[in-house]
DNA sequence: GGCGCTGTTGCATACGAATGCAAATGCTTT
DNA sequence: AAAGCATTTGCATTCGTATGCAACAGCGCC
């Protein structure tokens, strides 16, 4: 049977003190006797109290919880953001709630689920949200943070990793490694971080005089964009050179291209994606990509809301961090590598 | 400024009914008139009225929360699990209290927020508890399952994949393949999943008169596992064979073999892996090994948590999966496979 | 019309801890 | 010894919802 739990009154009843005494030991900044703190936890330690975090939640209105909202966790670049981020706020004393949610109308429902829960926060990891729902977060003062979506809503905060600036870098390091026929393997359609990088990228090459080869969608999947890669490289004068949206997809293409169509990486494509997985410095695929600042994001989004949540004021507000290129074989046939405007490059 | 929450008594107040009436319309099995329902709802929606989930927590002692402890997100196989368990317990109406631990010793910090966040059960993926813990969950009756580890206490339940057939069919399976010079790479020294699948190799090959080459620890790490590989074949007589505690390994191993000593997978060296990650299945690896149920792992430990949380019974139960060998190229250079007693051998 | 029955409703209380306020304690000071 | 002050303590109330119980309404039936 489920035991009723102990609560502070017969701690209290123990120590031969009232309830609120017992309540104060267990609060950080309260005034209490030393003697009676140890009379009271001696108490505690002999019953087997442990505060109640519910009750607690009631009466101070705060639930030291944050929401998490994730659209992929096979996505290793997303695991490790939650990881990290899971770490950050228990330093905090905050603790995460997660929710997973592939469409947008699963998110309605969930953002149903987080609104009852009275999450101190939400953060979401690339997950969308409908701008009525933002506004009934910010309605209620509950501070939300995007990382790597945008949404149509002032209310909400996000953090990204400078895409364009990423995208450009790749643009302009495959027009200078002498490739010619460049190929984009975008994410999503409709998601943000795919549609900065393709434009960064475009722009790139526009600048060297440059069009782009060929287009294909991939869904950020490894499935999707190895057929992708298929229609990219069926007709007879294929690419010499793809950037995928993602490390994920990259590592699709190379092994397709390697697999199934006897193509040589980096000696007859030149293969970029953008994250850098731990599997992009893995020694079978070498892959060049543009890392994004995992922790500096977590960090940002971690800054934004506890901040928020602190000061009551929720608002929103956009951090960009600097992304890393990071040259490896996969697409180093030229080393004439030249700085770009917000991005240095490092080899590793 | 946050916003003071609308509460069941205001919306009681527009729609001319007592707070209790306002209570029931939001409880399921509540005797309410259907014209009274609509009444409140309709005041609910105006106001922007989400029933408080604390409070109700507070007053039907259930949270309806299981507490997740995970060592390693970095494991996709373990991301997997998370992100399947997340789906199922949303489906019942639970979420997921993510907590993250390395060591015993900050389990113990995190189980003791656990107890005081009221989950009504505890899912442990790959972390392990002390028995003194155990104790305490149990005591105070809250249900705890361990995934993919052992724990010296009865209290709790545990789910895992039959790691002793699975690693006794790896030692079968390079045994008849004609390998003679088979290392095994452990995963944590203390991991009951580990020392299973040794026990269950080493048994095979002792049956077909082989005795294990060599052994090393990888950590279920990549980079420790790669050094460790260097370690394995730094003799003139190196393996012909390497059985690796999981699949994260496997990939270190082929990958070091390839790039740092020359030798080709499967003709020079047989990997086997074991968990079946999706990396398994690239082109690039191939990689032999054996499948764990992952969603029928996660539905056990579903099925046992809500199942003692709805009778209030508290129990140690134990289940063990039948695992699936995945014969892939990594390690198939004879075919004449034979059948496992509890394990189906398929081709994919 | 009175009786009993089913289905709704409101009242009052409980859940467990935090906290403003006033009372009480202990200590110093003159 | 009394007054003054700072610190500690207990009392009573509060958070927002669920629920047992009693009151009540509506209905059909004799």
């Amino acid at each position: 049977m489920r035991k009723r739990p102990v609560t502070s009154q017969e701690v209290a009843n123990l120590a031969g003190v009232s309830q609120s005494a017992v309540s104060r030991c267990f609060s950080p900044n309260a005034s209490i006797a030393p003697k009676t703190k140890e009379k009271v936890l001696a108490a505690a330690q002999q019953l087997g109290y442990r505060p109640n975090a519910i009750a607690r939640s009631l009466i101070t209105r705060s639930s030291r919880t944050i929401a998490v909202v994730m659209s992929q966790l096979d996505n290793p670049f997303y695991a490790q953001m939650l990881e990290y981020a899971s770490r950050r706020f228990q330093q905090h004393g905050y603790h995460l709630l997660l929710f997973m949610s592939s469409d947008e109308q699963e998110t309605a429902s969930v953002m149903s689920d987080i609104l009852q829960s009275q999450a101190d926060g939400i953060l979401m990891l690339a997950a969308t949200l409908s701008s009525s729902l933002a506004k009934e977060c910010v309605a209620r003062g509950i501070p939300v943070v995007m990382i790597n979506r945008t949404v149509a809503f002032e209310g909400v905060s996000q953090v990204a990793s400078d895409n364009y600036h990423g995208g450009y870098w790749v643009g302009r390091h495959l027009v200078e490694s002498g490739c010619e026929r460049i190929a984009f393997l975008a994410g999503l359609a409709d998601s943000s971080t795919s549609s900065q990088r393709r434009q960064g990228f475009l722009d790139a090459l526009a600048e060297h005089g440059v069009a782009c080869w060929a287009e294909a969608v991939g869904d950020y999947d490894f499935t999707t964009a190895q057929a992708a890669t298929r229609a990219l490289f069926k007709a007879d004068v294929y690419p010499d050179a793809v950037f995928a949206a993602n490390d994920h997809m990259a590592i699709a293409v190379i092994d397709t291209l390697k697999a199934e169509l006897g193509l040589q990486v980096p000696h007859d494509v030149a293969v970029v994606g953008f994250d850098n997985i731990p599997v992009a410095a893995w020694p079978s695929y070498q892959l060049t990509t543009v890392q994004q600042p995992i922790e500096a994001m977590v960090d940002e989004a971690t800054a934004l809301l506890l901040g928020q949540i602190a000061s009551g004021q929720v608002m929103g507000e956009r951090k960009v961090l600097p992304v890393t290129p990071i040259v490896r074989d996969s697409a180093a046939r030229d080393s004439s590598l030249t700085l770009c405007a917000h991005a240095q490059p490092v080899r590793k």
